[in-house]
DNA sequence: CAACATGTAACTGAAATGGTTACATCTATT
DNA sequence: AATAGATGTAACCATTTCAGTTACATGTTG
């Protein structure tokens, strides 16, 4: 199963997306709302922000977002969390004396590479704008 | 990252429809296809057997498939070996107070069941014939 | 009965994950 | 400039998952 990080980095720029002006989006703040650990909230952070995807500053209260919600696809926050670049993993060294050994890592990684691509493909069709229009309709 | 039993699955399966009739695929023949330990094998037969999917007999040496090559998806191989049913994780508690937190699992289970749904589809498009035949082609 | 295969429990080490403490660094305000 | 408060990150921990392994009970066949 893949970890929560997608979750909750949708959940931290939902959350910078509907802010009003009043409130700064610390990482205290937006831990209450997840409900985690404000760590755990400058750890998925970081991972945005070298994503160019969010904006902070080092001793300055409160996120911001790099670009409009319109331009934020879950694909792009996906990559940003995700370090893996293959959702399925291989068996790696299978026998190459054996037919099917042989031959089996070049079809798997075909017929898996085009799965991943669909859900991608799938998560690249919303952005946070839609999660934020989607949740106050 | 999803683990590798549904690569060592579809291995198994792809190396018990291109069996010849001289060679029983006992546990040990594909573990050395697969390069792994023969109880691996095993283990991933019995979820595999529990699914239908394929049949053996206690004691007697060899493992067949239940169904023509071509009636196996890439799917039923999937969740023959994936024990959960959700891809992707959503983190628990979000704060009931908070707007966003009180409506961000509805949205990420409705997206994420939508993106899992396209990658399972994908995988429901092949099977186990498939494999084979694209290998030898 | 002997040889051999399957079925499974149990243990292991490695890796990923999320939570936590601690602390260095930076900024704004007084 | 001093202080309060926020960010950035390293380090540690417990839990879980995974794949490999040993061990052994059970079943089958010659």
């Amino acid at each position: 199963m893949i970890n929560s990080r997608l979750a909750v980095a949708i959940h931290i720029l939902t959350l910078i997306a509907s802010r009003k002006d009043q409130v700064e989006m610390t990482s205290e703040f937006i831990a209450g709302s997840v409900n985690t650990n404000p760590v755990v909230i400058r750890r998925i952070i970081g991972m945005l922000r070298k994503a160019d995807i969010l904006k902070t500053q080092a001793g300055v209260a409160g996120a911001v977002l790099a670009r409009n919600p319109d331009q934020i696809t879950l694909l792009d926050v996906y990559r940003a969390v995700e370090p893996r670049d293959e959702l399925f993993s291989i068996h790696e060294d299978p026998n190459p004396n054996c037919p099917v050994g042989k031959r089996i890592q070049g079809s798997l990684d075909h017929i898996f590479h085009h799965a991943q691509s669909m859900m991608e493909s799938e998560l690249s069709k919303k952005t946070i704008k839609d999660i934020l229009t989607s949740m106050f309709a």
